[in-house]
DNA sequence: TAATTCGCGTTCAATG
DNA sequence: CATTGAACGCGAA
């Protein structure tokens, strides 16, 4: 939703929604416990204003609350932010010893601008008259090395007053045949990185930006100077304090909101905010819990719920409103799941709505989020959507991003269920279940010692962005960032994504093995089909960042013509500058080692204290997450620094050296049975070899190559990505197997699960036979349990993604979508990213929804099918078919 | 405003 | 009605 017509929206609703003011309550609720105290609304300032709270414009309701502009400051950055009313780059400074935010616009001068190459004339006048633009402010002539070509260049630099006149002035020129540089950047982040500035890092702040005292570690520095390449040393020495330096902890609260709700099957729309606030909650990190209720007559306290938190009743929902607001943004960072697109906009509109002027909301609507003026907003829901956080900080253990699919997953635990539909509970079912919401929002961000937050704020440190820009952006995002600031560092122009495809040839130069993708990628050896004990399985530490590493690749150091001296890639022959030092390759091995050296080692350090170590885990943690997707947003055409030859040279590297090392093995007569991208499985091999293998590797190919697993027994299906392992303990590592994928019906997960337990206890081959005739008796079991339909519906289930909107499916109608539609008939609201939940039935459609389905409707025989290919994939390992364990003919239902 | 390719299983829908 | 390629979802790396 475009959140500026929110507020458009909302200003023309204006007029037409006040004296909506609830009447004074007749009576005060009955008794209940606890007992709640009832208020009238008292701004602490001047008790004058609490009339004006109830009735007519609210003057000056913010304005009495400090604005938080201060000259100098002295805290954590955490945020940059450009405000049109003060035509500054404002930076809100978290302050530890007030524990409270403070705005602090510039003061060194700096302004929004872009580099162009039209150059001043000897007389001083401009080939293209700017003085027109009212915004235009000067021009400077600076000087930048290209990074493409590797020399000096001079070039123009457009000063103006308004960030939105680069856009204009970028137009005047690139229509009169001028080039343009660095237009695109957003200019809080152009402030960001011309001042060097670490946002997550503690600053003195006044006409300048001095560090102030970053934690150093005499022991770390050390170890850099020893261990670290060359060219890595001084940037490390210049990182490393981003690492050991603890996070603020400033206060936090978590909000949520309870709306009336218009209807059954109709959702409040926070465009309009139509309908009633009825109850606001708070929890913070240090405990208070806080629900502020609207009275509504003939809703009462039941007295049969523990609310665990104040509760106050407020007879005038304006009032309860200002005085939630007036609360949350006493804290300096303020949580929400979604508040984005519900919360904070509703807030706003309905106070609007309610006769209070914009100006008296400190609520501000900034480009792509909703924030407040003084304190910052962190949208869980925006957070935990992001695609390489989900995978691999949180393990890929929730899948939809509903705070009771993230709260169960991650914390255990879900929301409160209502007895009825909202507007009908009593008020301490309604507190109870506020709460629970607020309680549930905080907890994801206090959990494991923090752990969402010292993400949040490690990620801060090395992207370069703020808080709410981290929060709300994807990988792609912080990489680009990241490198930005780099290249500010070293006074390199930033290329634009032509400088660079017009470079060398973007043609890819090796096919792909799937149609429609734009380069090979990386091999899958054929596995046997069959069971084979003591399996080693050795992996390639990070195989892609050390590739980018350890061959130079960049964007600026692939296919380069002004380059001297190439290092040719295998098999697709590019081209790859060994003259100097690529700028991401050098991040990556920055991180990498810093990763492999330092904090994977600090993180199990048992001489350190448990909180240290959660916190290096974290460091590690943020790191892997980056170098992870260092390679694939080479590959993303959107990426700022897009270089395909840069990610096809990582995977056709990363195919010769597996291939080399699969040599080497065979050479050492060592026995591969299967590999994957950075891995080889090998069966029963001696120590000797294994050594030999990992030595050879290290020298050969200057990588490390680890025993990743030591199984006692696997499992092959003979198909790729597909497989069982069973480590000493008899625990399974179960992969890309049916019975492993999240839209398996449960009872087929479990079923298999077991069915693993009596594999897993196979010592020798001569177990083979009798764990055989276990399995068949078990599958028998299934067959009769399935057809005396003693499963449930919910074991029954199959829980499928939505990719896109139900109506966005043109070519085919997937059972899920047949399910959400039946759904989105039946008045539930479906959409992309929700889970269907559907049993196959044996009605024409064949699919129903879960929650609409009866047991008898099941399809049994359908069942059975799933249950057979199920097993069949590890039955084949022992080169059985489904029908001969099975008995065929007994297995046909009804 | 978007990290990649490789591989498998199920179902849809076009084709005859 | 049988066959087949494409669409789709999900996982491995």
């Amino acid at each position: 939703m475009p959140v500026r017509s929110v507020e458009a929206t909302a200003a023309q609703a204006q007029h037409t929604a006040e004296a909506k003011e609830d009447k004074r309550a007749q009576e005060l609720p009955k008794a209940s416990v606890p007992a709640p105290a009832v208020y009238e609304y008292l701004p602490e300032a001047a008790s004058s204003a609490a009339s004006a709270a109830t009735q007519g414009p609210v003057e000056s309701w913010w304005s009495f609350e400090q604005d938080g502009y201060v000259d100098s400051a002295s805290g954590y950055l955490m945020e940059v932010r450009y405000e049109g009313d003060l035509g500054r780059a404002v930076a809100l400074i978290y302050d530890p010893s007030t524990r409270s935010m403070v705005k602090v616009p510039d003061r060194t001068g700096h302004k929004p601008y872009f580099l162009t190459d039209m150059m001043i004339n000897d007389d001083g006048g401009m080939p293209v008259n700017l003085n027109n633009y009212k915004s235009f402010s000067n021009l400077a002539v600076i000087t930048k090395r290209n990074p493409l070509t590797g020399r000096d260049q001079k070039l123009t630099k457009v000063v103006v007053d308004d960030p939105l006149a680069v856009k204009t002035l970028r137009k005047v020129l690139t229509d009169k045949g001028f080039r343009v540089w660095e237009a695109d950047i957003k200019y809080y982040l152009n402030y960001i990185y011309d001042n060097q500035l670490i946002p997550g890092m503690p600053y003195d702040v006044s006409t300048s930006w001095t560090p102030k005292e970053w934690r150093r570690s005499e022991d770390l520095e050390q170890a850099i100077k020893k261990d670290f390449a060359e060219d890595l040393k001084q940037m490390a020495l210049e990182w490393a304090p981003i690492f050991e330096q603890p996070s603020p902890m400033p206060p936090m609260v978590a909000i949520d909101v309870e709306v009336l709700e218009p209807g059954e099957g109709h959702f409040p729309d926070p465009a309009k905010a139509d309908d009633p606030v009825i109850s606001v909650s708070l929890v913070d990190n240090e405990g208070r819990k806080q629900v502020l209720l609207l009275y509504r007559p003939g809703i009462e306290f039941t007295g049969e719920i523990r609310v665990n938190g104040e509760v106050e009743i407020f007879d005038s929902e304006r009032a309860l409103l200002l005085e939630a607001l007036r609360r949350i943004t006493r804290y300096p960072v303020v949580l929400t799941f979604n508040g984005d697109n519900f919360d904070i906009p509703y807030i706003y509109n309905r106070l609007v709505n309610l006769g209070v002027s914009h100006d008296d909301i400190p609520i501000t609507f900034l480009q792509d989020y909703v924030t407040f003026k003084k304190s910052l907003h962190m949208d869980l829901h925006k957070f935990f959507d992001i695609k390489a956080l989900q995978s691999y900080a949180y393990g890929n253990r929730y899948r939809e991003k509903s705070l009771e699919a993230v709260a169960e997953a991650l914390l255990g635990q879900g929301k409160r269920v209502l007895s009825k539909m909202i507007n009908l509970v009593g008020l301490d079912e309604l507190a109870a279940y506020n709460l629970q919401d607020a309680a549930l929002t905080m907890n994801l961000v206090m959990f494991d010692n923090y752990l969402t937050w010292n993400l949040a704020v490690l990620i801060m440190r090395i992207s370069k962005m703020g808080l709410e820009e981290v929060t709300r952006s994807q990988v792609s995002a912080w990489i680009r960032s990241t490198l930005y600031w780099e290249h500010r560092h070293r006074n390199l122009l930033i290329p634009s994504q032509e400088d660079i495809s017009s470079m060398g040839s973007q043609a890819p130069r090796s096919a792909a093995v799937i149609k429609d993708k734009k380069y090979r990628g990386a091999i899958v050896l054929q596995p046997p089909q069959g069971v084979f004990f003591n399996v080693i399985v050795l992996d390639f530490a990070s195989l892609y960042p050390s590739v980018i590493r350890n061959w130079n690749l960049s964007y600026e150091t692939v296919n380069n013509p002004y380059c001297t001296n190439y290092i040719e890639v295998p098999e697709v022959g590019h081209r790859i500058c060994s003259d100097r030092k690529g700028i991401s390759s050098q991040l990556v091995g920055l991180l990498r080692d810093f990763r492999v050296k330092v904090y994977k080692k600090k993180a199990k350090d048992k001489s350190l204290s448990e909180g240290e170590r959660r916190w290096y885990e974290t460091v590690q943690a943020a790191m892997k997450v980056y170098i992870n997707a260092s390679y694939g947003v080479f590959g993303n055409e959107g990426f700022a620094l897009y270089s395909l030859p840069v990610a096809e040279s990582v995977t056709a590297i990363g195919r010769s050296v597996l291939l080399d090392t699969l040599h080497k093995a065979s050479e050492l007569n060592l026995h591969i049975l299967y590999g994957d991208t950075d891995s080889l499985f090998i069966w029963d091999p001696p120590k000797e070899a294994m050594e030999e293998i990992i030595r050879y590797v290290q020298e050969k190919h200057n990588m490390d190559l680890d025993i990743d697993k030591t199984f006692r027994l696997v499992l092959f299906s003979g198909l790729k990505k597909n497989y069982v392992g069973f480590d000493s303990e008899g625990s399974a590592v179960v992969k890309g197997m049916v019975a492993k994928k999240s839209n398996t019906p449960d009872f087929i997960k479990d079923e298999v699960m077991e069915a693993l337990k009596l594999l897993g206890s196979m010592q020798g081959p001569e177990d083979i036979e009798k764990t055989l005739v276990a399995l068949r008796y078990k599958v028998q079991e299934i067959y009769n349990r399935l057809r005396r339909r003693e499963y449930t519906l919910s074991q029954l289930a199959i829980e499928v993604m939505l990719s896109k909107d139900p109506k966005e499916y043109r070519k085919n109608t997937p059972q899920h979508v047949k399910a959400a539609l039946f759904l989105a008939k039946e008045g539930v609201p479906v959409s992309k990213g929700d889970i269907i939940a559907f049993v196959k039935t044996k009605d024409k459609v064949g699919v129903k929804p879960v929650r609409l389905a009866k047991l008898s409707d099941v399809d049994t025989s359908k069942y059975l099918e799933y249950v057979r290919s199920a097993f069949e994939q590890f039955l084949l390992a022992f080169g059985i078919r489904w029908d001969e364990l099975a008995g065929a003919r007994k297995l046909v239902p009804e």
